[in-house]
DNA sequence: TAGGCCATCTGGTCCT
DNA sequence: AGGACCAGATGGCCTA
């Protein structure tokens, strides 16, 4: 990085002198961008033509638009303007990638030090909303495989491993049909569980296992609201939970809302369960407050590969 | 060493 | 004119 933004000194060094090759790299694109400069600019620069004038009597040699010649000042100008481009453009994907951080952060599994890429933690975000509005709309249980089938839907072997960890779900329910090939089998690396899951979609990344204490598991997350002693009891999370600002992780039809007092229903047996009724989402069984999402209904087969989705009809809609 | 991921630079395009 | 946004290019880092 910081090799980098020493690297913004470029068009002066570039202009100036010609030493220290070693950043040949960074410093061959302070030239490339000279080179991609018409010829005559690069030919006013070679006459160091030093005046601010544009014109020096020359005749054009051709028609159309005559370009203005490339003096030091307007160099200057140039320099001055690409500098702060890419200073703009460096802070920019500063921005997103901090808000891609903070949708890792309310991910069903968050852990600092093995971190989503950003393309699965899109896709996990895509898949979480889709789960979580299976929920609310068919009461489909967030427990088993299917809710687990629809978070991984299309993720990479070791993120679903990583999802699959996360949740927690006991081998009984982590085992899926015996069908499935053992090859493509992977496992996460929990205390006490090994959790196979055979991720529906693309190719896995060099992600490796991940250790349990890694993990920032998500119910924690939000029970850190309430009672966070509670969560390092129970769960024994060791990653600190996140401390911005929690936005509700799903407000289909913008009637959802944050419980302010901080009551929860902590003794519910399955921590995603009780996220949701601690948000007053209501549970996977019917109870707590009914939402009619105004979301339009689409099904998408289990088996529909990834790619095939239908992408902006699941939420854009 | 290849492949995946990432940060950065860069030029083009659109908008104000 | 200048800023925001975007996509391509490039090189570094890491892991299998």
């Amino acid at each position: 990085m910081s090799e980098m933004v020493s690297v913004h000194g470029w068009m002066e060094e570039a202009l100036s002198s010609q030493d220290e090759m070693n950043e040949s790299n960074q410093r061959e694109s302070a030239y490339d961008m000279l080179s991609g400069m018409s010829h005559e600019e690069h030919g006013s620069i070679d006459g160091e033509d030093d005046e601010e004038e544009e014109e020096d009597g020359e005749k054009p040699k051709k028609r159309g638009p005559k370009k203005k010649k490339m003096t030091k000042a307007r160099m200057e100008r140039f320099r001055v303007r690409r500098v702060k481009a890419n200073a703009r453009e460096r802070s920019r994907m500063h921005g997103l990638n901090d808000a891609l951080d903070n949708l890792r952060r309310v991910m069903p599994c968050y852990s600092k030090t093995q971190k989503l890429s950003k393309i699965e933690t899109l896709r996990l975000a895509r898949n979480y909303i889709w789960a979580l509005s299976e929920v609310l709309d068919r009461g489909q249980t967030t427990e088993g495989k299917g809710f687990l089938e629809m978070l991984c839907k299309g993720l990479s072997q070791p993120t679903s491993n990583l999802v699959a960890g996360c949740l927690q779900l006991g081998p009984q329910t982590m085992f899926f049909e015996k069908h499935e090939e053992k090859s493509h089998l992977c496992e996460s690396s929990l205390p006490g569980h090994t959790y196979s899951y055979q991720s529906p979609g693309l190719p896995s990344p060099p992600y490796g296992n991940i250790e349990a204490h890694h993990l920032h598991l998500k119910p924690p997350t939000f029970k850190s609201v309430v009672d966070s002693s509670m969560v390092n009891h129970t769960l024994n999370c060791t990653t600190p939970p996140y401390e911005g600002a929690l936005t509700p992780p799903l407000s289909i039809s913008g009637n959802f809302s944050l419980k302010q007092d901080g009551s929860s229903d902590m003794d519910k047996s399955y921590a995603f369960r009780s996220h949701y009724q601690s948000l007053g989402l209501g549970g996977s069984h019917g109870h707590g407050p009914h939402f009619q999402t105004a979301v339009p209904r689409y099904e998408i087969p289990i088996d529909m590969p990834y790619e095939t989705y239908p992408h902006h009809a699941i939420f854009s809609e």
